[in-house]
DNA sequence: CGAGCGATTGAAAAGACTCAACCACCGTGG
DNA sequence: CCACGGTGGTTGAGTCTTTTCAATCGCTCG
């Protein structure tokens, strides 16, 4: 649990940030923050993976993001002033950094770099996720998986894919059964390999072409 | 097609703004942006109604938002100097501002609450959008209608719903025919009446519960 | 008044989900 | 070191929702 005192600063994916934090480490399944709960700062990952998801009706989490190192989480609800509407979770052993939300605003206000970052980030996304929408609305499970693997090549930087088939299931917007019958379905044709919940990416052409992409 | 020239401002949701720009009318089903295109610029909804769309692979539209008076888009693009991810389009005759890009961005260096009713706006629309995923995924078809019509009666502002029956199942996110089924489901329910392409809400107590709110 | 497009209906097929059972791996405690 | 229990993973069968395709209807604009 290390703390700054603005000397070096916060390293991110908008470049070191010069402020007071705190880092702790995070286990598996801890949680970061709570969707309902009111944002008292930005988190930033240091070292791990964090998913950002939302419990639909019935309970089920529909996974929005998998966060990480580099990326800044949970500023989003500090600007609107209302709680936030989903949840942040490690999904592996994390280290993460907290900056208060004093802290991180008036560095806002005064450096328009980190501003621009920001906005640039929050545009992107939202275009990240007409796409989302528009997958999900339009793809067939499969191919939603096969763009859930996209993603997860980058979100694992090449390694295998980590996650448990329920995660895996949650992101894609699928049950569990269809999941994995269609992990089968494509270790079958050659284009991923299991070991245990670890997939080995095969064919990523063969993944772009089913992805539609 | 009138022009300012400081005087007063352009009246925004965000508050008037100072700063010039040139109106026009545009036709139903006259583009504002395509996808692909490089924004100039911003638009601001004077009158009417923009549909903000994206197409699937297959060429569907999948409608992502209906933006209303007093809206501008456009401008998400234009922070991540990239090209338009989404289109917009008229859905009725309307009349909108344009703003050329110079002019918003130094606006928005030199004015905070501008800047920052932006980022707000930005925030929200994110967790939007990461509702709108959820729903998307984990509900039928029955209740994503009834969502949508929530949003539409916002958008038409409680007068009866006006849109063709394709726009309607491409918001949210079905075939038309099938949309065209549960139209009728409600309509025996009692929940709406239906008047050629209008839509009366007759129950919107009953769309709350369908809808899991 | 006719053409054409949007709206509607029907029937069949496909895709995905649910439920229930079973398996396999992992860590624990005896 | 092994049996045990538990969780997560896998399989099968049946059902339901939703889509697709084809055909028909009926406004609305020239």
């Amino acid at each position: 649990m290390g703390n700054g005192d603005l000397k070096g600063g916060i390293i991110t994916n908008l470049g070191p940030l010069d402020l007071n934090w705190s880092c702790r480490a995070y286990k598996k399944h801890q949680v970061v923050f709570l969707e309902g709960s009111f944002p008292r700062g930005v988190y930033c990952i240091n070292q791990g993976l964090v998913k950002i998801y939302k419990r639909g009706d019935e309970g089920k989490e529909q996974i929005i993001h998998i966060a990480k190192a580099g990326e800044m989480v949970g500023f989003r609800a500090m600007f609107t002033e209302e709680p936030y509407k989903v949840a942040a979770e490690a999904l592996e052993e994390s280290n993460i950094c907290f900056i208060g939300k004093e802290d991180f605003l008036n560095l806002m206000d005064t450096n328009p770099v980190l501003r621009n970052g920001i906005i640039k980030e929050l545009s992107k996304e939202l275009a990240d996720r007409a796409d989302f929408i528009t997958n999900m609305a339009q793809k067939s499970v499969r191919e939603r998986l096969a763009f859930t693997m996209l993603i997860l090549i980058d979100v694992f930087d090449n390694e295998p894919i980590n996650l448990s088939r329920e995660d895996l299931a949650n992101f894609v917007g699928t049950a569990t059964e269809t999941l994995i019958r269609l992990l089968k379905d494509f270790k079958e044709e050659g284009i991923i390999e299991v070991q245990t919940r670890k997939i080995f990416i095969r064919d990523k052409k063969r993944i772009l072409q089913i992805a539609g992409k």
